[in-house]
DNA sequence: TTCATTTGTTACATAATCGTCGCAGGACTG
DNA sequence: CAGTCCTGCGACGATTATGTAACAAATGAA
């Protein structure tokens, strides 16, 4: 995947257990992690590091996450930073949507990890034209988010929904093997039931859709563990 | 989600309370607790258990945390496991680093239990990179855990799933040998029954992958003692 | 050497996993 | 409203992996 600089993320966190997983997790997914365990340095590092995104957690000694938040907002060449709040409950989150902080996201712990990851990648690709504009690609097979459109080679190609949405997350980490459970999450949400069998039917399809026009199989069965593309 | 093994932390403390407090801590915290209150038995369950991180009283009957330090640090297939150290006073952690124990970090009680968890997880990530990101590698065998792919050399290895963990066990200590009981734990799981000579029947399998394409024999048979890689 | 023990290897029955098909219900469209 | 598309599920067969027993080879001790 060509990459330009590594997105830059300031990470709030005031649980330092909490936030050393998060940190980990996110450098590991290839992320500038800056730290942060208050909301006052979490100010000055904004202007300092100019983040690409942050992650913020709601419950903080001195100043809050969500007056954290309110602050950035309001500051012009802050404010398109896009930010994500953590929350301990899900009824908090409806609670700060009513104080109309202007997060991008909320995050209930305890999250998936995974899934966090995604939605900060989602996040970013909505306001970083590098990254939005970029189609996402593998050998020959190329997809526009923002067209929603799929090619293999030159052909145009027709998919479903789910398959779509399969294809962008295993199109986000080439490579990299998703069992059944975490595509589950990722695809279809994590508080949908549905039998993880069902991937596999929809793995199915999205091979069949991949090579309407010919070609090779693209997706890799990894047995025991799950999928993976290339 | 599809986890790899827990982490499992060997946790020595004669003083039952304190101990108890820990172990709960660190269960909550995902960690496989063993349990230890006194250093001769801190010893023994070292070899038994292959615990992956130590953490160590320092004041103790018998022999003193500093003393099992000091042996297991001795050994060449434990040295590599991490080793916190606990002890009463500010003033004794410098007495414990002028003995050069070789502990790998100290902490002072009374401790944030919380910063305790903070430092293992830290040593962890130190010594077992194999959660993300990051190749497993010794000599000509590579292996990369987030695409579950294997090479030697130049090549790709085609393994079963139950060969595959094998391998990610073995690398994940190259050296250390371990008994077919510790194998069973840690690639089948604590609390499956299967006959100990299994695990001859999947390292000859493994053998034959890793050397399906030429190349010597990677894996060392120790004789009454178990399996090693190099 | 000879013997007992441990380890390597093969074969096989069983079990688990995976790919695919067809169907019924739901959502959406014209 | 009819028609189309999509979804999730159960079922079936094919493939692959697993555990055990049996036997061969090796190792080490006396």
């Amino acid at each position: 995947m060509a990459r330009t600089a590594p997105p830059r993320v300031l990470l709030v966190e005031d649980e330092p257990a909490q936030r050393a997983v998060l940190a980990y997790n996110l450098e590991a997914e290839g992320f500038d992690v800056i730290q942060a365990d208050n909301g006052e340095d979490a100010l000055l590092l904004v202007s300092e590091e100019a983040p690409d995104i942050i992650i913020l957690d709601w419950m903080m000694p001195k100043l809050s996450g969500i007056e954290v938040c309110r602050r950035l907002k309001m500051r012009p060449e802050t404010r398109g930073i896009p930010i994500i709040m953590l929350s301990a409950r899900a009824e908090e989150v409806d609670k700060i949507r009513g104080l109309e902080t202007g997060a991008d996201d909320y995050v209930v712990k305890p999250y998936s990890v995974l899934e966090l990851m995604a939605r900060a990648r989602a996040q970013l690709r909505r306001v970083r034209p590098s990254t939005a504009g970029v189609v996402l690609e593998h050998e020959d097979i190329r997809l526009d988010p923002e067209s929603h459109r799929v090619f293999r080679g030159e052909k145009s190609l027709k998919l479903g929904p789910t398959e779509f949405k399969l294809l962008v997350t295993l199109l986000e980490r080439p490579g990299r093997v998703f069992s059944r459970e975490q595509l589950l999450d990722l695809v279809w949400g994590r508080d949908i039931y549905v039998d993880t069998r069902t991937v596999d039917v929809h793995v199915g399809r999205l091979r069949k859709s991949l090579m309407q026009h010919g070609g090779s199989d693209p997706v890799r069965t990894v047995r025991g563990a799950g999928y993976a593309l290339g």
